[in-house]
DNA sequence: GTAATTTATTCTACAAAGTAAAACTAATAA
DNA sequence: TTATTAGTTTTACTTTGTAGAATAAATTAC
């Protein structure tokens, strides 16, 4: 069992990405989520980076799909998080939402 | 100015350690706030690597306290946020806001 | 049927952030 | 004048973040 480490902020991110793109997640989209929704442009070869380590840590699990492409392309390599992903995703929101609480209240100056 | 990079998780939790903790932020109580709010231990060490690159990033000030320790001790460094720091804070927070927004719903076999 | 074209993944290399352990500093107390 | 105490800096290394180029495997157009 992966020797529960932290997420970083961008693994947290790409987690997010697969789960909510839900059954059709791989690199494409997942990248498109993430311009889409937080605005971040991040290198395709950077995002399988992440990937690639998320599945070796075992948060995340892929499936190649069927080479059954329309017009022309290589097969898409589907990604889906495993339950310790989604437990240190978890965990990761607990951990922040418990820094955050309260400090809201002190915090003046910024517009919320 | 600083060019707009993204904080790091370690960061956020170090930039609201300083915001809650106010006037009396410093090295060991923020180490202390970590440990008590989110049991996260940090060596002391790793902690002041941050603070400086924080710093050094225009995300915190610091400034010496006075040598007025009363039983024995080198004098305390304080930190505090800066606007941009407030600013990035809020930055990070949003995204992930944006990113969480929606997933709750789908996200099913881990309790919240 | 082979050379584009298209869609996608993998590799390589380096920068930034996370982290510990040891060294150092500057006070007070014995 | 040597401990002791409370605190900060330095050094060194691991992990994460990131881009760019290379590669792969399909389809389509001569």
């Amino acid at each position: 069992m992966g020797k529960s480490r932290f997420l970083g902020e961008f693994e947290q991110f790409v987690l997010l990405a697969i789960l909510r793109l839900g059954v059709q997640a791989y690199g494409t989209t997942i990248r498109q989520i993430l311009l889409d929704v937080i605005q971040r442009d991040v290198s395709i070869g950077a995002l399988y980076t992440t990937l690639t380590r998320l599945e070796d840590k075992g948060l995340i699990r892929s499936a190649m799909g069927e080479a059954t492409a329309e017009r022309g392309g290589r097969a898409k390599k589907y990604f889906e998080i495993t339950a310790e992903g989604k437990r240190a995703l978890q965990e990761a929101r607990q951990s922040l939402d418990a820094m955050w609480r309260d400090v809201k209240l002190s915090f003046v100056g910024v517009k919320q």
